[in-house]
DNA sequence: CGAACCTTACCAAAGCTATGTCAAGGTTTG
DNA sequence: CAAACCTTGACATAGCTTTGGTAAGGTTCG
């Protein structure tokens, strides 16, 4: 048998069994679990488990944070809305006149959220 | 003038001047000075204001997070190291076999957070 | 000079994060 | 069936986020 109840699991990785429930609540790592409920963690989940330690204490960033990232790589709208908030925060290019800064930015930002508002194919009049 | 003092923005953005300081701070709007320190806000720093507060209330993230996202793209090498994570998260290739589970895990987590760990050269000059 | 701005720095409170613990109840197994 | 697990849910707490003040002091301008 090579899966670990919750309290081996935290055995192994270090977590407590609490943070392990916590950790699947955020959606990062989720474990099978038996017909009756109880949590499964296989050599996979061990694995990211402990490297998921690593990650945090290396970079001090927490357990939001990295649910975070899962959101903005699942969520393609929020990923694009962010990615399109960045874009437009980049600097104003030399050619574009200083008179028009604000077309320029109203447009591209109005351009970018619409886009991520209502996908192309979504699209309808108004 | 198109450069509007901190009390002028916040008017404006609908923010208030204790939050523009701290979304400063988190470096998501960071306006210009004028020599005597006096924060400047000209039109593009107003707009991504106005569509950050669009892009909190439309995903219902956090200024935290949208900083956290700063830093993701800023810091290659927590990216590259939140992005390993990830792709070491995905599920296990059914060609391999079980008894190899835990190598390939520990072997692909470990050459990725080494590569991360020891970046080659290029890493984008903020 | 003085009013009305601005700056940084510190105190505060409501809310969330990360973590523990405990309770009531189901499962496994000797 | 009882011990030793497991489950979810609730209460608790130390610390950080978010947001508002207030204080001490510089800047602008009439």
């Amino acid at each position: 048998m090579d899966a670990l109840t919750i309290h081996e699991a935290a055995q192994t990785t270090g977590w407590s069994p609490r943070m392990l429930r916590y950790i699947e609540r955020i959606g990062l790592v989720e474990p099978a679990r038996s017909s009756a409920g109880y949590r499964l963690y296989g050599p996979p989940e061990l694995q990211r488990l402990r490297t998921l330690r690593e990650l945090l204490d290396r970079f001090g960033v927490g357990l939001t944070e990295v649910g975070f990232a899962l959101r903005l790589r699942r969520d393609a709208q929020l990923r694009g809305a962010v990615e399109a908030w960045f874009e437009a925060t980049a600097q104003r290019p030399e050619h574009v006149p200083a008179d028009d800064w604000l077309h320029w930015e109203q447009d591209k930002h109005q351009k970018l959220l619409a886009a991520v508002q209502r996908p192309p194919h979504l699209m309808e009049t108004g």
